[in-house]
DNA sequence: TTGACATATGTCTATATGAGTATATGATCC
DNA sequence: GGATCATATACTCATATAGACATATGTCAA
């Protein structure tokens, strides 16, 4: 079997860089392919296809206003990415660590009176 | 040119689900391959790939013990990924709505009074 | 040393990709 | 209608995959 498609969810479609930087530039608004283009120095076609990868997973939404198709985020879909994500945050954040020490103090205790009751 | 390769980043690495499974089996703490392949159902070959990958873009460490290895998580390459879709936590999040609307209305005012000086 | 066990690696297949280039679609303006 | 602009699609290529399967490597035990 093969890699999973690009559109398969937000994992898989956000995972290629250029598309990170799309939903970046639209972060700040509605931006019409064009800008896109200009903005990311890519070719138009590239543009495109990655924009339908970004449709495709519910990242962007379109409206067309006369030629033009002006694109929009829609961050829903990475919520998956976060929730999952986040439960790993104390590998880095130093947040965690006085909890982190509570939780060991409170194990050393609870094994140190380990046996007195059953 | 393909798709970049899976080792190239954590956000890649993390796409696949598997490999995400493993990750989550070993957040509960140091594990040899062969309680992998039993708690993912998967055949070994498949997990030892999948663990060759998260080893490349140090998302788990091994450590040698007899003939087992035991494999732990290292989260710390998630940290992109979270600082990334951090930004984003606005599109779902009810936590922004008030400070959305605060921003919104201090918009209005700027527009307001706009071209009154320069 | 023979064998069982734990894990890694190699080979094969089907498949999907990102990028480049050319072209199609569709709207607007003259 | 014809030209031009904005965007999407089609076709090509090189490449990397996930999974299945067979096999290699290395460790321990009898």
């Amino acid at each position: 079997m093969a890699r999973a498609a690009t559109t398969t969810d937000a994992f898989n479609a956000v995972a290629e860089p250029r598309r990170r930087q799309i939903l970046d530039v639209l972060a700040a608004g509605e931006r019409p392919v064009n800008d896109l283009v200009a903005q990311l120095g890519l070719a138009q076609p590239l543009v495109s296809k990655h924009l339908r990868v970004l449709r495709q997973v519910g990242l962007v939404e379109v409206r067309e206003e006369g030629r033009q198709r002006l694109y929009r985020l829609n961050g829903h879909p990475l919520k998956p990415i976060h929730d999952w994500v986040k439960n790993y945050e104390r590998s880095w954040s130093q947040r965690f660590d006085r909890l982190d020490a509570v939780l060991a103090e409170l194990k050393e205790k609870e094994q140190a009176g380990e046996g007195r009751n059953e």
